[in-house]
Formats: structure tokens, C-alpha cells, sequence
RNA sequence: GGAGAGGUGACUGAGCGGUUGAAAGUACUCGCCUCGAAAGCGAGCGUGCGGGAAACCGUACCGUGGGUUCGAAUCCCACCCUCUCCGCCA
């Protein structure tokens, strides 16, 4: 792959992202490609150690030397031996003997044979360590260590005002008893959870408001993706081979329980080349996403934010290179709207380098107010990953004009966490006698302006 | 789950142990022809890796992974996928 030298020049006419208040240098398109990696080791060490991992390059250096040398000495092998079958075959048909020459080429044989095993050792622990290389930041990018060096890029409506003090979400959905977390514990265990009446009935409202803004307003198409993926998707968008833990595998098979549909997603054009008047290609899908990270860390353990299982729907772009910031802006546009017209305050944050996802170069979260803690709560994240994941699953396009085709970049953000917008409505919209209210928005969708008080019918 | 057929380059499709990286056709690119186009004619047209400043040279790749052989797209084994039939099932 010789393609980021014309790249390269590309990134840099790209415009500046509206809300970046950070000046735009350079980019990085090809970075996890052998030749780029091995000619730019010191750049990558530097960039690895602002999102806080290490790159061990003498590791690199010694592993790169001791492969090179032995596939040059293979290949001289292994030509010999080509030369050597010409002429044996020439011998044969002249009815000359061969054996001279056979049992020579047996030998040689054998140390090719040696050689390519201790070469595919070395091409394997080479092909992990790239693998294992998280994506270069955008210059865009903050510099920081983690969640407290985050920008907030804007910030839409304001609190809502309470003249009682507003109870956790758990507690109100208990109370109105939408929600049975003892249930889901007995049927499953923790940190899953049974919706009931009302609330099932709420979920299921949000997912639907979502998917129809989305493919009405804003021009995706809707994808309904397995919820069970092979192990090369997952390598693919970047989940393995680093992230195995995080992840729920079926026992025995290659299966593994999507932990977002930014897999299926990008996935679908797994070694496909498009053409360029394709793009951008506008995906949308609601699914079930399983993580078993979630909640390892004894946070949050009250309530349903992290759980192990939950419902989200996905937005994700497959663009031309010189169009992605432009898209990325477009993207968080599109998940923001939902909040919007769901009446939620909340905040746009652009992640710092050390709190960015792995397989991202530029990330901003939507975070929204929830009153009963007074705080800021993740409820979106869309992300930029470049040509990071298109490179690792295959997926170029060919230009109008002819020519090398070349990577794609892909984005995806969440439009939105299903699960924990219906925490937002739950506590943002709690009422002193235990009933909520729906934002009109999405009354159509629930076919009621309020869940009742408890004690009131229920769906 | 059982039985059978099959997986070859962007596509269709030959090859079934030794000048096969792979016939032929289509598509695509360039040139000729044309006022222009079509048709026709000529040429080109995969990717990775290693070496090289480059031209280029070498090597590997015919679903995936092993094996046999001096040599494998071709033979053997396992697995995956597709199609047809049977069974089961929302």
C-alpha cells in the first residue's frame, strides 16, 4: 500500500471543524500500514503516550530485523528451489536421471519449511502489536489524561426546575412500577434489567422516535444486523484483538454478542470497494448490545446506567476522506436533534486524547443533565476513526476519475443510548406525584401524555 | 442435524502434479479509427511481503488451516461458506 503518500496532502486541505477551537495540522491516514508504521516509529511512540498506552520500539526494531533477514534468505531459498523443479522436470522428460538434484532440493527443502515456520511466528506477534496500536488523535484534539481535561464544545436548554427534590431514577420507576430489577437479577443475574408496562412500553417508544428522525429527517438507512458477530467483524471495527474481555462470547463457537451495532455497521462493507459517488453512505440500526465490561468497576451500581445488556440505536458513515470532519460535524448534529426534541439539557463535550476510544481520532460525547445528581451524564458518543477501520477491514472506494482507490473513513455515534434516554425522561420528567411526563415529541409514539401516578391504570 | 454438488482474479468461466499468476470471454484503462459516439483494431489491466534511489528483481497468494511431494489451483485430512433434497423449527 503506497496510498497515504497521495492521502496525505488530502488531510491537510480539510476544513475546519466548526466547533474546534484547536488549529488543524496534520493527519495521519495510513498509520497502521507496515512500511508507514516502521518508517514513523518515534511519531507513533508520541502519539501513544498523549492517549496514555506505551510503545515498546526496541521490541519492534528487533522483531522487524530478525524477520526481514529471514524472509530474504528464505525467498533465496525458496527461488532456488523453483529453478531446481524446472530442471528436474526438464530432466524427467529427457529421461536423464534426477536424483542428484532431488535429494539436494529435499534438504533445502526442509530449512525453507523451518524458516516459514519461525517467519509466521514473527509476522503474528508483528501483526498483534499493530493491531494493538490505538488510532493517531486529530490535531484537533485536546491533549489530556482523561475525563477532566474534556472540552465542552456548547451546551443546549438549561435544567428543569423542581419545587420538590427530584428522586433517582430507580426510585421513581419503582415507584411507578415500570421497572423490576430483583426480576431481572432472579432470571439473569445483575446488572440486567425488566422493563414493565409502561416503561417497556417507553423504550420501546424511544428506539421507534429515533429510527424514524433518522431515516425521515436526516437521511439514513435502516438496518436491522444480526446481534451475534464472528470474530473477524470484531477485528475489523477494532474490539480484538484488545478488547476480548470486554465482550460476551458463546461458549464453543465463533460467535460473540455485539457490544454496539458499529460492528454490524461497518462490517456490511467488510472488502467491498464502492464507487465514489456512493458516498457518503448514511447507516442507521437499532439493536441489543451486550458488554460484560460493564459495571466491573463497582460504579454506578444503582439503577440501570450500566448494564450488561441494553438498547441502542447507532448511526454510522462510510465518507470520502476529505469530507469526514465535515460528516463528523453533521453526525453529532443528527444525535443532538433527538435531545432536542425530547426537551433534554445537555452539554456537547470534545474528548481529550487520553479519554478517546481506541479505534477513534476525533470523539465528541453529548452528555445529559439528569437532575437527581445534578450532573452531566454520557448518553452518545460519535467518534471519527479516519481510515483506522476501514484499513483493517478492507473497505476502499474508486475514484470518478479513475485512479488507485483508497480507504474510506467511517464515523458512528450513538443517536442515542436507548436505555439511558429513558433515564434522562425518567428523572428529568419525574412529577411530585410519582407520574411522568412525555414530552410531545414522542407522545405519539407512547400514545399518552404522562405515565400514570402509581396506583393509576397502567398499559 | 443427514445426503449430494460446489467454492479459481472486478465478473462469467477453463485448468485437475511440472514454461499456470493462472486459458477464454466480459468489464475497466490507454492508443488508433470517427465531427463525436458505437462497433472494430492494438496494447495494458490483481494483491501482500522482501530487496532496490529507481527501472526492476525475487517470493507468496486459486474458501481457510494442516499434510504428501524435489515441485500442489491440481492429491490427502479438518474446518468454513454457498446451492439442491430430507429432517426439525419461530
Amino acid at each position: 500500500m503506497s496510498v497515504h503518500t497521495s492521502s496525505l496532502p488530502n488531510i491537510l486541505k480539510i476544513p475546519l471543524p466548526l466547533a474546534s477551537p484547536h488549529p488543524l495540522t496534520l493527519s495521519f491516514q495510513d498509520m497502521h500500514d507496515l512500511n508507514y508504521f516502521r518508517d514513523h516509529l518515534e511519531l507513533f511512540a508520541g502519539m501513544a503516550k498523549k492517549r496514555n498506552a506505551t510503545l515498546d520500539l526496541d521490541a519492534f526494531r528487533a522483531l522487524d530485523k530478525e524477520r526481514r533477514e529471514l524472509i530474504t534468505a528464505n525467498e533465496q531459498r525458496k527461488a532456488q528451489r523453483n529453478k531446481a523443479s524446472d530442471e528436474i522436470a526438464r530432466l524427467k522428460k529427457e529421461k536423464q536421471s534426477a536424483d542428484a538434484i532431488l535429494a539436494e532440493m529435499k534438504q533445502v527443502s526442509e530449512l525453507i519449511k523451518q524458516s516459514d515456520q519461525r517467519i509466521a511466528e514473527l509476522d503474528a506477534t508483528q501483526r498483534e502489536l499493530l493491531l494493538t496500536i490505538p488510532n493517531i488523535p486529530h490535531s484537533s484534539v485536546p491533549v489530556g489524561h482523561g475525563a477532566e481535561d474534556n472540552v465542552e464544545v456548547r451546551r443546549w436548554g438549561a435544567p428543569p426546575k423542581f419545587d420538590f427534590t427530584p428522586k433517582p431514577h430507580w426510585e421513581v420507576a419503582e415507584r411507578a412500577g415500570i421497572l423490576d430489577l430483583p426480576a431481572a437479577t432472579k432470571i439473569t443475574g445483575a446488572r440486567f434489567a425488566v422493563y414493565k408496562g409502561w416503561g417497556a412500553r417507553l423504550e420501546r417508544a424511544l428506539a421507534n422516535f429515533f429510527l424514524d428522525v433518522h431515516t425521515r429527517e436526516h437521511g439514513y438507512t435502516e438496518i436491522l444486523p444480526p446481534f451475534l458477530v464472528n470474530s473477524a467483524s470484531l477485528l475489523g471495527s477494532g474490539q480484538l484483538p484488545k478488547f476480548a474481555a470486554d465482550l460476551f462470547k458463546i461458549q464453543d463457537t465463533d460467535f460473540w454478542l455485539t457490544p454496539t451495532s458499529e460492528v454490524e455497521l461497518h462490517n456490511l462493507y467488510r472488502d467491498e470497494t464502492v464507487s465514489e459517488d456512493q458516498l457518503p453512505i448514511n447507516l442507521t440500526a437499532w439493536t441489543a448490545c451486550f458488554r460484560s465490561e460493564a459495571g466491573a468497576a463497582g460504579k454506578d451500581t444503582r439503577g440501570i446506567l450500566r448494564q450488561h445488556q441494553f438498547q441502542k440505536v447507532e448511526l454510522f458513515k462510510f465518507t470520502h476522506p476529505e469530507k469526514s470532519y465535515e460528516e463528523h460535524e453533521s453526525l453529532v448534529r443528527h444525535s443532538e436533534v433527538i435531545l432536542q426534541k425530547l426537551g433534554l439539557h445537555y452539554r456537547t463535550m470534545l474528548l481529550c486524547t487520553g479519554d478517546m476510544g481506541f479505534a477513534s481520532s476525533k470523539t465528541y460525547d453529548l452528555e445529559v443533565w439528569l437532575p437527581s445528581s445534578n450532573e452531566f451524564r454520557e448518553i452518545s458518543s460519535c467518534s471519527n476513526c479516519e481510515a483506522f477501520q476501514s484499513r483493517r477491514a478492507g473497505i476502499r472506494f474508486k475514484p470518478k476519475g479513475g485512479g488507485k482507490s483508497d480507504f474510506v473513513h467511517t464515523l458512528n455515534g450513538s443517536g442515542l443510548a436507548v436505555g439511558r434516554t429513558w433515564i434522562a425522561i425518567v428523572d428529568n420528567y419525574q412529577q411530585a406525584d410519582g407520574s411522568i411526563l412525555i414530552p410531545p415529541a414522542l407522545q405519539p409514539y407512547m400514545g399518552v401524555d404522562r405515565i400514570p401516578a402509581p396506583g393509576a391504570a397502567t398499559a
